[in-house]
RNA sequence: GGGUGCUUAGCUCAGCGGUAGAGCGUCUCCUUUACACGGAGAGGGUCGGGGGUUCGAUCCCCUCAGCACCCA
């Protein structure tokens, strides 16, 4: 082995073994556990967020499939319609086509191209990352089988009535030319202004004065509203205004939607533009009026002058007539939420479009039929509320169930290219005909087509075919084996389904509406199950400071950096290259110029992992900090050495293991502590508390096995007792490679490179460390009293070393050492110990004093009734060993106060519980005999 | 406006009704034959403020302040 642990040199040989052996596919026994991937876009790359998720399916895969159980972890990728489509679009832009000039269908071509040359940028940033995924059942959204999936949702929810089309307001991009989702609307907070409009009375000398943000929409106003309890306006209710600019005589109506402390209490109305005003629009049986045409230029249905102009164009139009008529009252500065598309940062405009619906909401329909909300929402809701799917940590249940409870229809048709085509025809007449194809549409149709028939020109939202993914991906909706373009078979609905429900979902709870809900509602309607039983929600990874990363702030990292390392420059040009803004640009060179002077060292996978494990506790956001990573690759080099000491230690060939139990205590000790290690490890994976498993896997390995262990094995393997050091060099190995199946889920690449050498020294013959079972607590056997034995080495030799270290002893002189007082277990342990004690401690073989001989004036640590002594002569500072026992002294006075205080309190030695007031006597009494050996080193030392 | 979190050592975070912990950083000593990505030792906290419950509160309750996120 080379001395120190390089990842670089090991991580590259292991993925290909692993993945060309099997590893990671479904063994075909055990119990089902299965993973689904939440689908990365094909656009992207991997942030931090993706690797932290990553890792922790990892993690738990590797750990379930160690344990026995029939793993699987589905990958794959979803299509990303409008990210996508975007990305392409902007090509051809460079270009100075679009798509357009293109055509659907060439345009569609160029758009696979793209996704075939994209789509592996994730899948490798995976590999790296060690992901245990069954890439020979990798799937696509757009596959031959997934769309087979969609189509046939699409079929059914439209026959059971559960699809409908209609006329509705919806979020729309009129940059990108669809409807978006509300959940990919971000609400921003801007400047604008806060205008005052008078409007006259018709037929009367009276105005009513609305407050706006947005008066360019007035063009499209219908009504002004009062509350119907404001007294100010009551009279005018039913009245009509003339609306200025236009003309119209709009009325007035009353509505307790409006707010009367809100500006003057009057609100223009306008459904067609405002979703608010829509649903007023709505109740008082007014027709909206839409003012925009779908690229949000004013349209036909305002006055002349306004026509074609750009919204905000418009807006000063208007304003400027207004003021000119004498109509503009006023006009402050106000904030105000801009809804604005996160696909391409356009300002959102509420328009009136046709639009595809799932019905979420209807108890019935019209015909008896059950409706959305008893056949899809609540079906969902109950899920989890009856405990079928639970949510790591469990506070996020409240905002699956709140945002069920107030869930609207969801509006699934956009207006793209690049997606599911909707299998829906029209004829001539505008009769809607849907089915699988052209035939089959047909073949059900209720009505006689009028004429030709002509399919939807839109696509479905790129969450609708997501929503399918657990079931989908397993073969659903096909009878026997479904192949891929390759002629692979990926996938057998009959012999999968056992997947269903999976283990658990590991994704972020921007996701939980988007994904996670709607894959209950799919799944549950579909397959009557559930899609997974446990909704593990990670934290959001942030930088060192706790800020959100983000490319234009320069705090962003690419997983892959910490892996390989990089070096300044490239790193700064990296992370400039995409920023367009010249200042935004220097500002990211200057931060990243401050935070890694040095650029980012390489630390490699296998630490990258462990960070991640270490931080992975039940917060919702966790802040890297790289300088953590740096110490977890300290540890890996830590295991590396420790691995390398105890293969450089043993002879050649197999090393058997020694009849009956381990020699030493030290081996009884270690196994003692490995045991308890691995039983708190698996409570830690069952609650998925990553953090802990990383701390205890770590304080195990560092401060138990290579510190205490190792050191013990030292002179045990050094010794006479050979079958001391035979029985050590086999526990060394047996502990070693527990070690490294316990750490295999969180650090495989590391761990599966020592294993192959350590393996064959035990005769193991499996070909890869993860086909070794995880390591079993209950087989190993713990001994309580090497543990006090061992417990109490470890207090006289650090109250040595203590005493070394601060009278600055040099490290390297061997110490003389005598024992006093102490009972018989002492003088066994001292004996038993007596090589260690003097080896580690760099100490003659210490001698016991008898009770009255002379003591010669020396340096103490006292370990329950026995005192460990250094004599001074020649080594220690008469006056510096009594300040330090006077500073010991006074530490052990506090302690024993604070005991006192509690024990001298009547009602704590009444109402707390017996073995409380128990535990405070015997600690009293234990710092008490402590204080007392002090003090009496102190007098003999004349102080 | 509604909701959900967070506030513990210089930094990043655990803990949680009964002796305040880890990693990194800091200080001292040490290149000892697994490891200087190391070893030995040390220092560092009135657990955001104020109330309350309790024999006992960092932990439970109330309240205030600050920060973050989600929804409207």
């Amino acid at each position: 082995m080379e001395k120190s642990f390089e990842p670089a040199q090991i991580e590259s040989k292991w993925y290909d073994r692993w993945e060309a052996d099997g590893c990671f596919k479904p063994t075909g026994h055990g119990d089902p556990y299965c993973i689904l991937l939440p689908p990365p876009n094909v656009t992207g790359t991997l942030h931090m967020g993706h690797a932290f998720q990553q890792t922790v399916m990892d993690m738990l895969i590797r750990y379930r499939r160690m344990r026995g159980d029939n793993t699987l972890w589905q990958v794959g990728s979803d299509h990303a319609g409008i990210a996508t489509q975007k990305i392409v679009e902007n090509q051809l832009a460079a270009e100075d086509t679009d798509k357009h000039a293109l055509g659907r269908e060439a345009f569609v071509e160029r758009v696979w191209q793209w996704k075939e040359q994209s789509g592996s940028t994730i899948t490798n940033q995976m590999r790296r990352l060690g992901v245990a995924a069954d890439w020979s059942r990798e799937r696509f959204t757009m596959d031959e089988g997934l769309s087979a999936a969609v189509r046939k949702v699409f079929i059914e929810w439209y026959r059971a009535g559960l699809i409908y089309r209609g006329n509705r307001l919806v979020n729309w991009d009129p940059a990108l030319g669809t409807a978006v989702s509300d959940l990919e609307v971000n609400n921003v907070e801007r400047d604008g202004h806060m205008w005052s409009i008078r409007y006259p009375v018709s037929g009367s000398d009276e105005t009513v004065t609305i407050a706006t943000t947005r008066p360019e929409t007035m063009l499209g106003d219908v009504a002004v509203a009062v509350h119907p309890e404001d007294e100010r306006y009551a009279h005018l209710v039913g009245k009509t205004l003339t609306l200025p600019l236009v003309g119209r005589e709009i009325p007035v109506i009353a509505d307790d939607y409006v707010d009367r402390e809100f500006g003057t209490g009057c609100v223009k109305i306008t459904p067609a533009h405002d979703f608010n005003d829509y649903d007023i629009g709505k109740r008082h049986g007014l027709e909206p009026l839409n003012i925009f045409t779908l690229d949000a230029k004013v349209n036909d249905s305002a006055p002349e002058k306004y026509r074609g102009l750009d919204r905000f164009e418009a807006r000063k139009a208007v304003l400027t007539d207004l003021e000119a008529e004498g109509a503009l009252v006023e006009t402050k500065p106000h904030k105000l939420q801009v809804p604005v598309s996160q696909r391409s940062d356009a300002v959102i405009e509420p328009m009136l479009t046709d639009q595809w619906f799932v019905d979420l909401t209807s108890d019935t329909l019209p015909d008896g039929r059950p409706g959305g909300r008893k056949a899809i929402t609540e079906p969902a809701l109950e899920a989890v509320t009856s405990g079928q799917i639970n949510f790591v940590p469990e506070n996020w249940t409240t905002t699956y169930t709140q945002w069920l409870e107030n869930i609207q229809d969801w509006c699934i048709s956009r207006q793209l290219w690049w997606g599911h085509r909707i299998p829906a025809w029209y004829d001539e007449a505008g009769h809607i005909f849907v089915g699988e194809d052209e035939a089959d549409a047909r073949a059900n149709a209720q009505t006689a087509p009028v004429g030709a028939l002509r399919q939807d020109e839109d696509v479905l939202d790129t969450w609708f075919s997501s929503a399918l993914w657990p079931f989908s991906t397993l073969g659903w909706p096909a009878d026997g084996p479904v192949k891929n373009e390759r002629g692979e078979v990926v996938a057998n609905w009959e012999q999968d389904k056992i997947f269903l429900p999976s283990a658990v979902l590991v994704t972020g709870f921007d996701i939980i509406f988007f994904w996670v809900a709607r894959m209950v509602m799919a799944t549950k309607y579909f397959v009557g199950e559930a899609p997974f039983r446990t909704v593990y929600i990670n934290a959001i990874v942030r930088d060192a400071e706790g800020q959100k990363m983000s490319k234009s702030k320069g705090n962003t990292l690419d997983p892959l950096d910490l892996i390989d390392g990089i070096e300044l420059e490239p790193l700064v040009a990296k992370s400039t290259k995409s920023l367009l803004i010249p200042q935004v640009r220097a500002k990211v060179e200057k931060r990243i110029r401050k935070d890694y002077p040095d650029g980012i060292p390489a630390i490699g996978t296998d630490a990258l992992r462990f960070t991640f494990a270490a931080l992975a506790s039940y917060s919702r956001t966790i802040n890297f900090d790289i300088s953590r990573a740096e110490g977890y690759k300290a540890f890996c080099n830590k295991l590396w050495n420790a691995a390398r000491f105890v293969l450089m230690n043993l002879p050649e060939g197999e090393i058997a293991a020694p009849a009956g139990v381990p020699v030493t205590e030290a081996e009884r000790w270690i196994l003692t502590r490995l045991k308890q290690t691995l039983t708190e490890a698996e409570q830690h994976f069952a609650n998925y508390r990553f953090d802990h498993l990383a701390q205890s896997l770590y304080a195990f390995v560092w401060n138990e096995y290579c510190d205490w262990f190792l050191e013990l094995a030292k002179p045990a393997l050094q010794g006479d007792d050979e079958a001391a050091a035979a029985s050590t060099r086999h526990t060394l190995l047996v502990v070693l490679e527990s070690v490294l199946r316990a750490l295999h889920p969180v650090i495989p690449f590391i761990t599966e490179e020592i294993w192959q050498s350590v393996a064959p020294r035990l005769g193991l013959d499996e070909k890869h460390l993860m086909d070794r079972p995880w390591p079993d607590a209950e087989a190993i056997a713990a001994d309580a009293e090497a543990r006090a034995e061992i417990e109490w080495f470890k207090s006289v030799l650090s109250g040595m070393r203590k005493i070394r270290a601060e009278m600055n002893i040099a490290p390297g002189k061997t110490i003389p050492l005598l024992l006093a007082d102490g009972d018989a277990n002492d003088r066994a342990r001292a004996a038993k110990f007596a090589t260690q004690i003097a080896f580690l401690g760099r100490a003659e073989t210490p001698t016991w004093l008898d009770a009255n001989a002379e003591e010669p004036a020396a340096a103490v640590a006292v370990v329950g009734n026995l005192r460990v002594l250094i004599p001074l002569a020649g080594l220690i500072d008469l006056d510096a060993e009594k300040a330090r026992l006077e500073k010991e002294i006074a530490r052990i006075g506090k302690e024993i106060a604070k005991c006192e205080g509690k024990l001298g309190n009547a009602r704590f030695v009444d109402n707390a519980p017996a073995e409380v007031v128990e535990q405070e006597r015997q600690r009293l009494a234990d710092w008490s005999a402590q204080r007392d050996a002090l003090r009496e080193q102190a007098q003999r030392l004349g102080a």
